[in-house]
Parts: C-alpha cells; sequence; structure tokens
DNA sequence: TTCAATGGCGCG
DNA sequence: AAAGCGCGCCATTGAA
C-alpha cells in the first residue's frame, strides 16, 4: 500500500513512472482477470479493499512508550542474569545469538546429543532450534537457560526496543503498511511493522500487548471470528458431524474430543480440550503422527490412532482433502470459496517431499483463502457503516486475520460493538453461523478479554 | 555501509 | 529439523 520500503528520492521519480506503468499494465491485467474469471473477485472484493486498508494505514495505533520503556529495563537485568550463568555453565564467554557459536558450545566442547542426528537445512550445520534445545534440557540446564534467553531477547528486539522507534513525529501513533498481493492463500499481510504477529502467549507477551492503547476518552473494541477456518471446513466439506456441531453450537473441540478420544479416556477435561484443539486445527492440514505425537506427548502409535479415529468421526473431511488434491492435480489450480486462485503444479513432482508439501498446501489454501475474503468482506461492510455508527467516531484501525480492531469513544463503546458483531456475522451467508467474540478494553489486551 | 542468506521464532 | 499452513523481522555471518 504505501512507499514503506521506498528511500524518499526513490519514490519521488517512481511516482510518475509507476501512474505509467499503471495505465500499461491495466488493459493486460484486465485480460488477465477476464480469463481466469476473477473480475468479480476483483470488483467485488479487491477494488473496495483498498481504500479501507488506507484508512487503516493512517489511522495508526497509539502505543504506550514509557511502558515499554519500564519492560526493556526488566528485561535486560534479567538477560544480564541470565548471560551470566550461561556463560559460567559453558565455562566462558560467547555469543548466545549466533546458532553457530552455540551449537560448538553444546555439541562439541559439552558433548551434548540428541536421540537422532538434527542438521539445518541448507548448512547441515547442528540445529539448535526450539525442539533441539527443549530435548537437551531434559539432561543439562545450559539449553534451558537459553531457551529462556531467547524468549527474552525475542520479544525484546522484535517489539520491546523497535515499536517506540516507529511512532510517527506527526500523528504520534505506529502506521503499518498492509500489503494486499503477497499471500498466496489471499491473505493481507502487514510490515514496516508487522502488527499482525504482536505478542499474546507469554506473559511478558501480554504485558507488550498491553502497551497497544486507545487515546484517552477512547477504547479499543475487538471482534474476531469464533473458529473460522473450521466453520469454513464445515461449510465447504458438508461435513454432517461438523455442520451439526456449529449449528447446534457445540463446542467444537469438545466434539472432537469425543470422537477422537471416546467418552471415557480418563484424561481431565481440560486435557481432552487441549489435544482436540491441536488436533482440529492440525490434522486438516496434512499433519503427521509423528509430529502429532510430539506435540499432544503421547507415542506416535497413539497418535496415528487419534488421526484414524477423527477421519473416522468426520468421513466427509477426508473426502473434501481428497477432492482438493485429486482436483488440484488435474487443473494445477485449486480456489477459494470466492473463486480466488492459486497454482499448485507441484502436485504432479515426481519427489515425495515436494509433493507432499504442494499436497498441503493445496489443501490449506481453500481453507484459510476462504476465511481471508470472509474477513475482507466483512471489513468492506462494516467500513461502510461506520459513518452511520457512534457519530461517525468509531475507526477501524487493524486488522489480523480473524480479527478486527476498532477505536472509539468509550461512551459509544456498546453501540459500536453491538454493529460490528451484528456485521461481521451476516458478511457471508455459510450453512453454519459465523459467530464473532466482542470485547472492550483500554488496551488491546484487555480487549480481547 | 549495505545486502543477501541463514537460523530462528513472533502471530493467526 | 521436519514430517500442519500462511506470513515478516530479528541478529549473525560473510561478501560486496
Amino acid at each position: 500500500m504505501s512507499f514503506a520500503q521506498i528511500p524518499v528520492q526513490a519514490a519521488l521519480d517512481y511516482a510518475g513512472e509507476r501512474s505509467d506503468l499503471s495505465l500499461q499494465l491495466a488493459g493486460p491485467l484486465r485480460a488477465i482477470l477476464q480469463k481466469d474469471g476473477l473480475e468479480t473477485l476483483y470488483e467485488t472484493l479487491e477494488h473496495p479493499l483498498l481504500p479501507v486498508l488506507m484508512a487503516i494505514e493512517m489511522a495508526g495505533v497509539r502505543i504506550d512508550g514509557p511502558a515499554l520503556a519500564t519492560q526493556a529495563q526488566r528485561i535486560d537485568e534479567e538477560l544480564y542474569t541470565l548471560a551470566k550463568r550461561i556463560y559460567e555453565l559453558a565455562g566462558e564467554e560467547f555469543n548466545i545469538n549466533s546458532p553457530k557459536k552455540l551449537g560448538e558450545i553444546l555439541f562439541d566442547k559439552m558433548a551434548l546429543t540428541t536421540e537422532t542426528l538434527r542438521r539445518t537445512s541448507k548448512t547441515k550445520a547442528h540445529s539448535t532450534a526450539f525442539e533441539v534445545l527443549e530435548e537437551l534440557g531434559l539432561v543439562h540446564e545450559l539449553p534451558r537457560l537459553v531457551l529462556e534467553w531467547r524468549g527474552l531477547m525475542k520479544l525484546k528486539g522484535t517489539y520491546i526496543d523497535a515499536l517506540p522507534q516507529l511512532v510517527h513525529p506527526q500523528t504520534g501513533r505506529v502506521h503499518t503498511c498492509f500489503n494486499q498481493a503477497v499471500a498466496a492463500t489471499g491473505r493481507l499481510s502487514s510490515s514496516d511493522p508487522n502488527l499482525q504477529n504482536i505478542p499474546i502467549r507469554t506473559e511478558l507477551g501480554r504485558e507488550i500487548r498491553r502497551a497497544f492503547v486507545a487515546d484517552r476518552g477512547n477504547v479499543l473494541i475487538s471482534a474476531d471470528y469464533s473458529q473460522i477456518e473450521l466453520r469454513v471446513l464445515a461449510h465447504m466439506s458438508g461435513d454432517p458431524a461438523l455442520l451439526e456441531a456449529f449449528t447446534g453450537n457445540v463446542d467444537i473441540h469438545d466434539r472432537t474430543a469425543m470422537k477422537v478420544f471416546g467418552p471415557d479416556s480418563g484424561l481431565s477435561e481440560h486435557e481432552l480440550r487441549r489435544r482436540a484443539k491441536i488436533i482440529n486445527y492440525a490434522l486438516l492440514y496434512g499433519k503427521q503422527a509423528f509430529t502429532l505425537a510430539k506435540d499432544i506427548g503421547v507415542s506416535r502409535e497413539e497418535a496415528q490412532s487419534f488421526i484414524d479415529a477423527y477421519f473416522a468421526g468426520f468421513p466427509s473431511v477426508r473426502a473434501f482433502i481428497d477432492g482438493i488434491i485429486e482436483s488440484g492435480r488435474n487443473t494445477g489450480v485449486v480456489k477459494t470459496m470466492f473463486g480466488r486462485r492459486r497454482l499448485v503444479p507441484d502436485l504432479n513432482n515426481r519427489n515425495g517431499q515436494v509433493r507432499g508439501a504442494a499436497e498441503r498446501a493445496a489443501v490449506n489454501m481453500p481453507i484459510q483463502g476462504s476465511a481471508a475474503d470472509i474477513l475482507k468482506k466483512a471489513m468492506i461492510d462494516v467500513h461502510a457503516a461506520l459513518p452511520g455508527v457512534a457519530g461517525g467516531r468509531a475507526r477501524m484501525i487493524l486488522t489480523v486475520h480473524d480479527e478486527l480492531l476498532f477505536e472509539a469513544p468509550a461512551e459509544a463503546a456498546d453501540e459500536t460493538a453491538a454493529a460490528v458483531r451484528e456485521l461481521m456475522e451476516s458478511a457471508v451467508k455459510l450453512n453454519v453461523p459465523l459467530t464473532v467474540d466482542v470485547g472492550v478494553g483500554e488496551n488491546w489486551k484487555e480487549a480481547k478479554s
């Protein structure tokens, strides 16, 4: 959308050139749209979305800089303490941020080993990725400390230190750039800065998210689609059990737990739901028993039996997956509900690894892409309605795949929340209801209730 | 100084 | 790491 990545002088030179090129390209590109049956998608979705994205970018988001600065100090102290201990255990000082140096310490100097050799894909060096350090952590303290150090370092470098520097001097807010033609599935991406990967999963992460705040007198309103990809799956596959669960407002993870683990597995409700959630979101895209076993802490054989039970319980899902791969192999293309296309030539690749990866991507695209289509439609509808809501004082300020974030005067919070929920839930008509969770708060974390 | 490749990891 | 998918950004490394 913006010139975020283009140097100023180049942008000046480029502006005129881009206008001319756009004009030259319009004809040929229109012909391609027509040939591929994409004119409706363009006219009704992508083109109307453009001004919405521009409005969001210009609105920006307010960041509580001092709050982040306070965090930075505390993190620095923890990092210093951790590093000192790591150096003691290693018997020398080294760059913990360098996988190369860390590997030399762990595997050469200390001679730690993993069950099976893990090498990085490009350089065939010893991997020091999370799973490796996690395994090494069972027998030694140092890798555990390195993981802790990495977690702090990641959040500090990527968010705590970086975000305050990106506050625009004129607006006092952070303005991202939404990229409309990057993701292969039709999703939007966000860059400079990326506001679609703000932390939330750890306590420190949640602290960072609390630094995304509303202006004085305003509140933030978060509205996110509940399990939208699974609902899209229910709609597209027509699976009776999935349709029934969503229509009857049954908790989908509990339902999967029942189908996969049975009524008397002996597991706690919480553990059942946790495992079922992983299964729901993973199996659809081809997760293997090997990886599932690691994720939920069971044997490979048990994991395989869960996978078998899942597809036995949702038979149309199996057929849906196979159908996408089959038609993709024949036509070279997979599509979303709205007709968005992704070319998948590698479905016929003779290399099994490459072919397998292509199959998983091909199955993922119609689901992830249809969810993206739906959110885009909702964005257009909501943005069009905002002038009539809360006296036109509510603004859309962010979009994150299945969530929209708004800023509105505190006294208009309820009115705005209700309007947003209604518009999002009725943006698209599926064979299952779309439900939206709405929350209000002074900051983003609080608004996600 | 800048760039690209790499390993690694934040989010949905 | 890869043997769920989709992204973008960080620091390091080596080269230009």
